[in-house]
DNA sequence: AAATTGAAATTTTTAATTGAAATTTCATTC
DNA sequence: GAATGAAATTTCAATTAAAAATTTCAATTT
């Protein structure tokens, strides 16, 4: 009974602005049993957690990422060491959750951009709120019409859906970075 | 025509749930004037304004933080030096507002733990959420009845209004903080 | 004349409804 | 026991109404 993969499948599955009968349709299974799957009533197969973890885009291995830890501390603490990398397709970023939960109303990440990368074109994405800080490296943040460059220290917020980055630098930049409502 | 301390007071009004009517009346103005000021339609004399940031408990100084900033930056970036200590009575606790602005729906604060020193009581808060990375030092957090010992990396997130903390290392504990929403 | 007030007008917030959609429950089937 | 499917329940989004908060601006004060 210590796994409680439901919570983050019904995370994951809200993030995407999926319900029930979609993501259980899906994955060729009833409406009820997910709904039990997701609150911890029944466990599902790993034939059917595959399934699943293939349609919301994460790895399989993501749900047991604090599965070594004491219970008593899953969901409230993720370990320097359990990070798993997340999401982000783009080349030249590598997305680390910081958050040791989905259910949150925001998500920390840790970011990494490459040296010499930048993001492809403009992001399309729902209304939110990103915010960060700038741990190490240089990063230009193109927000709107303004180009801003950023030193270590230096801390950004900002709720515009359509931006871009640069990593002019020689040395991968590394931010903190916060998304609300959470995106994944 | 470039500060606009009007957005600050108000954000910082609101996080104490307090009305124009109340502000006005501890400042010893009318409703309308503090409507205007918060507007950016009049601007408060130094006087005034003193006054405002006593009521609101901040250093006056504070409303000028970016003032030294290319005006397309200000509320959108906040530059490592122009960070100032806010709130926080706390023996101990030295916090630093990140945030470029108090208007966002989360704020991102440096928390800095001095060496052997602890939280006071619990403290008694407004629902909300809390999160962080510990970026260097230790830090034990003690949230509802668990006590959870943060290494460099490890990051938490939690909804408890009751938590305490204590750093019992020889070194600063350092962190990257959120809360959601804002408390200043 | 510029700053400030105060009261009327307007906007925002809160609470209560309601119908639809989503989720939960649980007796039955596989 | 695992899984289904339909009935029961809950959640969500859209309305509406009343109260509270804020804005506006003509009048007053400095």
């Amino acid at each position: 009974m210590s796994h409680h993969v439901g919570e983050d499948i019904r995370s994951l599955r809200k993030s995407r602005g999926m319900t029930l009968l979609e993501l259980a349709g899906d994955v060729g299974r009833s409406v009820g049993w997910l709904s039990q799957v997701e609150r911890g009533q029944t466990t599902p197969s790993v034939r059917d957690l595959g399934q699943i973890s293939d349609r919301l885009g994460v790895n399989i291995s993501f749900f047991f990422r604090s599965a070594s830890r004491a219970p008593e501390e899953r969901g409230l603490v993720l370990r320097a060491a359990d990070r798993t990398p997340i999401g982000s397709q783009e080349s030249g970023l590598v997305e680390e959750l910081l958050s040791p939960t989905l259910s949150g109303s925001f998500e920390m990440i840790k970011s990494t951009f490459a040296p010499r990368s930048s993001s492809g074109g403009r992001r399309k994405a729902r209304p939110k709120e990103d915010g960060g800080v700038l741990i190490s490296g240089r990063l230009t943040l193109i927000i709107g019409d303004r180009e801003i460059r950023l030193e270590p220290g230096d801390s950004f917020q900002f709720r515009e859906t359509d931006y871009a980055w640069r990593n002019d630098g020689d040395e991968p930049a590394i931010a903190i970075w916060i998304v609300s409502p959470p995106i994944y």
